[in-house]
DNA sequence: ATTATCTATAGATCTATAGATAATGC
DNA sequence: ATTATCTATAGATCTATAGATAATGC
């Protein structure tokens, strides 16, 4: 029916995919994943819901969809040889980029508060995640600070304190977007490290 | 048919209503609100699901009585005149006593994570506990340091890092509880306050 | 042939209501 | 009379499958 300039069947439906992935992050950020209906997500890109299910063969398949686009999609918006080669300065930057991407923001603080309900499909995703992350700011601190931060702390205690301190603005920033100045209060979180 | 010691009807309905209450807890806990059946509760407590509703007549008034529950718990556990004469030693009390009581912070993590969706039914109530909490820390933190902090915060500014971090670790230590050692993180955050 | 979609539907749930029945306590 | 429960069920959903149909591209 409709011809496309380009792009053949394959890219096509590329395309489809990534449409469905968007959808279903916006779904999963106003329902979470559990509330969320795969009808939902197909009437948003116009398709049935059997339609969807010819792109995404089970709603779990889905929500992994939508994971691995946010890796994706992160790693796009801050390309970087490897993670522990950031700076703090990067870190900032990250947060002030989250406090106008409430969408995704919500997407995830969702994914991540269900996680810790039993057999939620995302679990080992967000145990690798925060994982993963700890390692990564430990490194980061230690190239910024060295090995001996205010307080007696080292790197790798510090760690879990500044992955803590994103994530629980996150939630506290988008239940009160007006009382949680996000960028602001991560930089005084890193003030206090600095000391 | 059973005949009780003491009691009377009023006061068995009420214990009744606290092993709902205890029930609904633990649903949550694995499953979420959303994820959470009227009949999975009523089961657990030995009642069908239209039983259960004669004691709250909607899932969301049962959510309701969770909520409310928590709150005259943790003032049982922790009885204080007002929360701003609380001292930090209090507060890392607090979150040993969280790292001990994994179900309930299980389940309340799981609520705060769903509560940023549109439209939950606890939405309100955990805007109103953040905003209560920043307020109550930034008090303690004021009778504790003065005005003036580390890295040139005020109490009211670290405030909101500190609720953030109690809440940010309580995800990662459920997550992974042996990578994350949540009361001595805490204590570690406070030292970097302590300056 | 393969791919993209649709209609129809099976099979599970889920919440909440209606209405019956038994026990309790004034 | 009131309270505590139960059975039955209406009315919505939801996921996933089966099977048909149309379009696409070798």
């Amino acid at each position: 029916m409709r011809q496309r300039q380009r792009g053949g069947r394959a890219a096509q439906a590329e395309e489809r995919r990534e449409a469905i992935l968007q959808a279903a992050m916006e779904v999963i950020a106003e329902r979470g994943y559990r509330g969320t209906s795969l009808a939902a997500v197909a009437e948003r890109v116009g398709l049935t819901q059997p339609g969807l299910l010819h792109y995404f063969p089970s709603k779990e398949l889905l929500l992994v969809g939508v994971l691995e686009a946010r890796d994706r999609w992160d790693t796009a918006a801050f390309p970087a040889e490897s993670e522990s080669s950031w700076r703090i300065a990067q870190l900032e930057q990250l947060v002030e980029y989250n406090a106008v991407r409430r969408g995704i923001v919500q997407t995830f603080m969702a994914l991540a508060g269900e996680s810790v309900t039993g057999d939620h499909p995302a679990q080992e995703f967000f145990q690798n995640r925060y994982g993963n992350a700890r390692a990564a700011i430990a490194d980061i601190l230690r190239n910024e600070f060295g090995d001996r931060l205010p307080g007696g702390l080292t790197p790798e205690r510090a760690a879990p304190l500044l992955v803590a301190v994103m994530d629980g603005l996150q939630t506290q920033w988008l239940l009160d977007p007006e009382a949680v100045d996000m960028p602001t209060a991560f930089r005084d979180f890193v003030a206090l490290l600095r000391g």
